[in-house]
DNA sequence: TTAAAAACCGACCGATCATTCGGTTGGTTT
DNA sequence: AAACCAACCGAATGATCGGTCGGTTTTTAA
């Protein structure tokens, strides 16, 4: 692997365990082997090698869901959007250093002064919200779905799942054994009335 | 007011913007007119100075809700998970410092390692979510509220809430125009069947 | 009135921070 | 073989970090 690659896997880790301000390009220096010297003469500074990672952040993500999607064949829309809600929590296990990078502050901070943090976290947060609601939105087509406003619903479903995820991660909760209510709970929030009577 | 308390009150906002590594005694030296010896000799160190405000705010969180739903009178278990939720939300609004503290990362990794804030963190979140289950276990006995899995149920509620609670503070999302949809997917999703029904 | 205690000050400390820079490689192009 | 270039190195820089300490002021109690 080259030099680069391995400081970005590196650092990921590290900005996802120990946060922006407490990781220090010296530790990085360490973990990689490389010197002090080749980090910078990779990365601009501390901040754009951050953004580097949160860019191939927001494409691994968003091409994870595109794929799923396309592989997967739902027979409703009411399926669909518990699909995603499960390749979520799937995903969020699968990559927790990025899904922890996510769930830590900085990158919110750091958004309100630099646009282009700010655009990555938006195509991120759009992009998911986006596939919650076409979910929505098929389901209250084909009648699996109650008729309620789908992009704010989109949006509570979607905080629902990544609260979950983030105590996950935070070992307050396990995911693992609320997996099935939370999939009852969505099915119960989202679901046609007719279904539920006998 | 007196040099300590106004340490802590500068403290808290200065935690809460710029996290534990960001929030510097000097600067904190700065905001309150207090020598840099002088924090020290109310406050071992800085941890001990953050585990103080911690303690002061799970008092005040707890104490809160102690105070909320001991006015307020519901006339069953679903209005009473209701008016938590609602009330949740509120507090948020009111004591943004405080509540971005526990949105951050920094009192989960400090956790790890000092009991002492593990204990405030569980604390905390053990007293949120009973004062949910209760509600909860409540409705299942009045009837309305469906025959879930009490605490499993809390759960999920609260990570909603809390979950729209943080987006709103990180100006993703506009937890005032959610609010109706959400007090709505509440109700959906504890609500007993019969309900909804003509 | 006085002595003890608590609050407060700011200079100072060693460690660590992000970043810079002059210089050394090893491979590719002319 | 000369010129070039990107990759890489590690010592050095000034700033800032959390924390200490000896001494001064203010408050309290006797």
């Amino acid at each position: 692997m080259s030099k680069k690659n391995a400081i970005l896997l590196a650092a990921t880790e590290l900005f996802s365990q120990k946060g922006y301000d407490g990781a220090s390009m010296a530790e990085l220096s360490r973990m990689t082997g490389a010197a002090g010297g080749t980090i910078f003469h990779h990365f601009k500074n501390k901040e754009a090698l951050f953004l580097n990672i949160l860019e191939e952040f927001k494409e691994a993500i968003l091409s994870a869901f595109d794929q799923y999607l396309k592989v997967e064949n739902f027979r409703n829309g009411l399926e669909q959007v518990e699909g995603a809600v499960s390749f979520y929590l799937h995903l969020a296990g699968q990559m927790q250093n990025q899904f922890l990078l996510l769930h830590r502050h900085f990158p919110y901070k750091m958004a309100e002064s630099n646009p282009i943090c700010r655009d990555y976290l938006e195509s991120i947060y759009d992009g998911l919200l986006d596939i919650f609601e076409k979910g929505i939105v098929r389901g209250q087509q084909d009648g699996s779905i109650d008729q309620l406003p789908a992009r704010q619903s989109a949006m509570i479903l979607f905080s629902m799942v990544d609260g979950i995820a983030r105590f996950n991660t935070y070992q307050l909760y396990d995911a693992g054994a609320l997996y099935s209510d939370l999939m009852a709970a969505c099915r119960k929030m989202l679901g046609a009335g007719k279904v539920d009577r006998p």
